[in-house]
DNA sequence: TTTTATTAACGAAAATTTTCTTTAAAAGAA
DNA sequence: TTCTTTTAAAGAAAATTTTCGTTAATAAAA
């Protein structure tokens, strides 16, 4: 009797997932110096990490290394892209056109990563109607409209907090799947929307604490 | 013969301060309703988290909570802000005025958060001299002299990849403690010094991972 | 050719984090 | 008052992630 109970099974481990675009980094720098080969001793001594982890982290993928050699630079830079999604080119709507909306939206970078940001949604009437970097802004109701004539399936959320369960709702109700939280809110949704939370937050939480550490 | 050697040793886990600025979001909200107690049940239904879970992430601080009640809302947020360190200011300096670099020094929520901009410090001609936000850009070369006069503990770090580490291991000369490195390059430096990585692609690697496993 | 050194891969062990279980306290109902 | 229900807290167990140890492959040196 298979307990296939959709409990994470076979996932890779989220840590190894966010590791990932870190050895990316990592290789691309390694490209543009020419390097052919790259072992995980030299990524981990770079990098600073536990090298057997760099390799169990790489064996995720479908790369194969060579003893005594390591691996190749540009077939695992394309693997590592292909693992992680970036080379397909994914439709993203941003919700709250805000101070970390603009940002997100004036940033060259996403492409490279696979996301593409073709519209933005606000409530704000000075600023609906204007574009940012080529991306126009519409009012929010204007959002399922839209979704049945092109359908999107990742939101990024920079609206206020006090708005974020309410939105990420309307929005998954409207077809969105993924949903690229940056508030600091916890939004709750079923199971079939996957919500990634990216409070700056907590990062600085995280680092104030480990000061502390360091002013004894 | 006491071991001391450094490691983390009743450090609070990494996930726990992570998830405490979401309870604080949560308690505000609270607050803002006016109610008077939570209950670690209550959060976790309303945040999807498990309720030990809470209780146990709480238990790092201070607060004790009241059987059959919960906790009390307003001490609550207040200990989780003083605990997280939101509640004294910390000055910073921005490294890399550029696209990213912008929207944190436009950013009015930092400072609720327990750290303020002070100066940003590029190489580019065209906005050295300037201000974003009433922050001024100065030069990277005057980073060292400014730091004479004014001792900041806080770099973060918004330049492209490829200077990352060069500027860190520069800027650690000049004394700088905490880095708050939003580039996806893992840097290497001493142990002397705390290096916070929020890499925004990290997040997006997760989020398309774990959306594959939606579309089938 | 033989030896030595380096490294990927794999499984085991250790450490860390999350979830489960139990206990005791106390509010509210009977 | 006594009983029932809810909840924090603490410790145990389970799950997850990291680190360690071993093996086999192979490039380079002797
Ligand atoms: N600004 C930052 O650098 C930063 C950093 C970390 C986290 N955050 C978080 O990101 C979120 C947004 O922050 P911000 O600084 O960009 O705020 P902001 O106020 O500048 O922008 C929010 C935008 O959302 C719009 N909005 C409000 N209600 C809406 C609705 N129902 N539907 C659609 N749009 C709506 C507003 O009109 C505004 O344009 C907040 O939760 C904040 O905590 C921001
Ligand atoms: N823009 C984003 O939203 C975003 C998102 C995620 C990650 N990032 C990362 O953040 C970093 C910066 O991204 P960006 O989009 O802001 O780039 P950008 O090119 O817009 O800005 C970089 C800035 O750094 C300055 N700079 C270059 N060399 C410098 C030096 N030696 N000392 C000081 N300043 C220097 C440049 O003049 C420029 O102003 C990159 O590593 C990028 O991958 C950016």
């Amino acid at each position: 009797m298979s307990t296939d109970n959709k409990k994470k099974e076979g996932l890779v481990p989220e840590p190894s997932l966010r590791r990932m675009p870190t050895y990316l980094a990592y290789l691309k720098m390694a490209k543009n110096q020419n390097q052919q080969f790259v072992s995980s001793t030299h990524i981990a001594r770079d990098m600073g990490v536990d090298p057997t982890q760099v390799t169990k982290d790489l064996s995720y993928t479908s790369i194969v290394g060579k003893t005594r050699v390591g691996y190749e630079v540009e077939p695992l830079i394309n693997i590592l892209e292909e693992f992680l999604g970036f080379r397909t080119i994914d439709e993203a709507y941003l919700f709250g056109a805000g101070s970390l909306g603009n940002a997100l939206l004036l940033d060259h970078g996403l492409s490279q990563f696979g996301l593409k940001i073709v519209a933005a949604f606000d409530v704000d009437a000075n600023i609906i109607g204007k574009e940012i970097a080529g991306v126009p802004i519409y009012h929010m109701d204007d959002f399922h409209k839209m979704q049945e004539e092109k359908q999107v399936n990742i939101g990024i959320l920079t609206v206020p907090s006090e708005y974020a369960q309410k939105v990420a709702h309307d929005i998954v109700d409207g077809g969105i799947k993924g949903i690229w939280n940056f508030t600091p809110m916890r939004i709750r949704l079923g199971e079939d929307v996957v919500v990634q939370d990216t409070s700056l937050y907590a990062h600085l939480a995280v680092m104030f604490n480990r000061m502390q550490y360091l002013k004894k």
